[in-house]
RNA sequence: CCAGGGGGCCGGGCAGCCGCGUGCGGGGCAACCCGCCCGAGGAAAGUCCGGGCUCCACGAAACAAGGGUGGCGGGUAACGCCCGCCGUGGGCAACCACAGGGAAAGUGCCACAGAGAGCAGACCGCCGAUGGCCCGCUCCUUCGGGAACGCGGCACAGGCAAGGGUGAAAGGGUGCGGCAAGAGCGCACCGGGGUCGCUGGCAACAGCACCCGCAUGGCAAACCCCACCCGGAGCAAGGCCAAAUAGGGACGGCGCGCCCUCUUGUUGCAAGAGGGCAGGGGUGUUUCGCCCCGGGACCGUCCGGGUUGGCUGCUUGAGCGUGGGGAGCGAUCCCCCGCCUAGAGGAAUGGCUGCCCCCGCCUGAGCGGCGGGACAGAACCCGGCUUACAGGCUCCCUGGCUUU
């Protein structure tokens, strides 16, 4: 719970960097034709990406919500329990070569998609990440996502 | 060759494919596209010191408070850093460690153990010369006894602090003399203290001489005293532009005094404007001074509203160089030559694969296979310190062994 509340230092738990890709227009179907893939910027969108589609994996968590037209965008966190910041770094930048790859050609129109980092997610096999990656963008395009668990989502009732 | 001591340096390499961020060049109305250059560390870390830079305060002096430093000399922009030297302690040595001013200005503390711990003390122990007691030996005897002197015993008075033991520490050490036993009680050497003196050194200090038998243990990262140093906040500093808006409201405190000039109405007078005085507020305190207000400014509490975009600061600097020369033991400084070496901003500096290198295991060896390759990620910039770190390279020095 902490580590979604310290979103003003900027280095650690929330993370995305710019730049559109040369070949998403081209590849993407047309109505995507002046969305290539974005980053996302704000501290809400990642907190309302909460309530949307979730899917778990033993590297990440992916989630996807629809972002009202705003074409495809990504966003990466990883919070300080991962480890150090050099950890932290690399599980970024892997995390990014995988979206960058896959999100032009699978990722979901204009959906917002948040990948969580998790505990083995550094050392896992690229191969086999990208494989998963894969699959859950194809569950969360037939709009299936992991059971919503008790309490969590929709209330926070343990809190008083 | 073995063991040890002190520095300096590196901290994966090559290739391929796919990417990212500044900058430059080109194309495009534009979104954007193409090409090229460059793109994390020795600690980028902890944020512990010192500066630059920026804003705030700023007139000076004194004082107070708070913090820091602490041998001497030098280096430096500066330092709590570095170098050299001195002193003390450790090591055979190379070398290492030191928060290294003052404990006869004062206050305080020294647990436990121990007999005794700060105007010291006597448990065990040693002695018992001297005095006392015993009356065994010895001597004398008038045989009852006596003994000034001698030998011996007791350990009563008393003496001692060497030894044991306790402790972090027990009021110098060793030896000889001395004594009943002992003791700086005396002497020699060593240690210590003191004094002006002399010599050397910029100095800390050292050496010599003389004096003192030794008298005052430790803690000042306990208070304290002495000397010296120190304004505050930090790039979310600060500046510019754009957008937005109202610098809004409530309550409470303090408080609307006097004089002069002008204008208007004009009997005294009232209103408005300007100036001055009293007064109020600010500047750590005080003095002088300065600034603001001089009536709606100020102070306190609370509520509400707006902005949370862009550019700049932003990398040419106390810069870097296994370039050269000079001064110095050295830190470092000076001159010449060459180089431009990350500037992001929800934050780039990468991902994957192959080969090589190093290490470990599977093996007794080769091939092969599997696994691993540290600590760690710039955020305004420098100088340090500290901490973390797989593995490796290299130079110098010391001790020992072997050989010539």
């Amino acid at each position: 719970m902490t580590g979604f509340r310290m979103t003003g230092t900027p280095n650690d738990p929330v993370v995305s960097e710019g730049g559109g890709l040369p070949e998403a227009s081209v590849l993407l179907p047309a109505s995507a034709a002046t969305a290539p893939v974005a980053v996302m910027q704000r501290r809400a969108d990642f907190l309302s990406a909460n309530h949307g589609l979730r899917i778990a994996r033993p590297a990440f968590v992916l989630l996807a919500r629809p972002n009202g037209g705003r074409g495809v965008r990504f966003g990466i966190t990883v919070t300080k329990k991962i480890g150090n910041a050099v950890v932290r770094n690399r599980m970024k930048r892997r995390f990014r070569e995988l979206l960058r790859a896959s999100l032009p050609i699978s990722g979901l129109p204009d959906h917002d998609h948040v990948l969580i980092g998790r505990e083995g997610g550094v050392e896992r096999d690229f191969a086999l990440l990208r494989s998963e990656l894969a699959e859950a963008l194809g569950r969360l395009a037939s709009g299936k996502g992991d059971p919503r668990r008790r309490g969590s989502a929709g209330r926070r009732s343990p809190r008083r």
